[in-house]
DNA sequence: TCTATTGTACCGAACGGTCGGTATATTATA
DNA sequence: TATAATATACCGACCGTTCGGTACAATAGA
């Protein structure tokens, strides 16, 4: 096990950290590099291609984190309220309870990380497709099922948006408490 | 009345669709000239204290647009049911059926903006209790009413952050369509 | 009425500072 | 000692902000 991948996936880790919380904008390399305790030139040793190429390491390191911890659950022979409670559960870990905010929905958002938008796509088409299939296992019709894991993922965006508005992380709590109920009723 | 070339309204409503596409810190000043045809040096002679002083002109020109065109309809004697198809209309115009973003969601985002979080958290609030009111007039029972509201609230935003990450607008008029139903069922 | 004076709307140049990015020197490791 | 990793010094561009100044309408004083 090379020593060097922990390394970066520490410095990954962290330039994630403060871009979810900053932004592509409010994320300066200064800023950056007090984080990781990196200095500018050890980060462009690193990410050669500056500060894209960090961002893009972070969508890189956030699509796995996800397709691991949150769609993998999904994609299990467990029963389909099972698999959405561990979904959901990574979820609210990921989220820290509603204090964190998403950096999808930010990139998403931002017109200046607009080449990062494919990649932010991707990450939300799959966890949906993944989340539709585990809805059809429940029971739920082909059209709808579709529907309603967009709607799914719209509710947890949204929650986490109004919690953090708000300063009610419980409001996020409380809405992955009551998905997997209102995902799978008749 | 002085027959001024920019009339106020007409500027921030132009540093409005600026801020609400590029974001707090995406949107620079000289993007903000360009957009509203004045100068730097004119922008500062309408706005003393720079560019916060916009965005407060713009999130206080936002509190009476929302007050007036989207809580407005909620406060009225028609039945609960029309009066939030009447609400939808008038979110959907607002963003122009999902093309448009959130200025609220994103400065609620953002740590940079962390000055206007209260006045985005105010907003969310009223919005919120309109709502509530509504549905309970529409007979849901007083617990429920708020914490149905909320989601309400959250289905918009996240339906709004996702047909923009997905391209798909059609998901945000979708969402809209679904929802009095939803939140008037028993 | 014909000037001064004042006040308002506007402008672009320029300020100090920070941005993202680079070149190079220094240190650690093997 | 060769190379990977980090630190330092620096770059031009752009940031938000300030400044000196112009155009012009309204007002005041003669």
């Amino acid at each position: 096990m090379p020593a060097l991948l922990h390394a970066r996936e520490a410095v990954i880790g962290r330039l994630l950290g403060v871009i979810r919380r900053e932004g592509y904008d409010g994320a300066s390399l200064a800023r950056l590099s007090q984080a990781t305790g990196l200095g500018k030139g050890s980060l462009y040793h690193h990410f050669p291609d500056g500060k894209d190429d960090m961002v893009a390491a972070v969508l890189a390191h956030l699509e796995t984190v996800v397709g691991t911890h949150i769609i993998a659950p999904l994609e299990t022979e467990d029963p389909p309220l099972t698999r959405l409670r561990d979904m959901l559960a990574a979820v609210e870990a990921f989220y820290r309870g509603g204090r964190e905010s998403c950096l999808l929905a930010s990139l998403g958002i931002g017109e200046s990380a607009r080449p990062f938008h494919p990649r932010v796509k991707r990450i939300f088409e799959r966890w949906i497709a993944a989340l539709a299939a585990t809805l059809r296992a429940g029971g739920v019709p082909r059209p709808a099922s579709r529907t309603r894991a967009e709607d799914a993922l719209a509710r947890i965006e949204g929650a986490l948006v109004l919690a953090r508005a708000l300063g009610k992380p419980a409001l996020f709590a409380r809405t992955l408490r009551t998905l997997p109920s209102e995902l799978l009723r008749p």
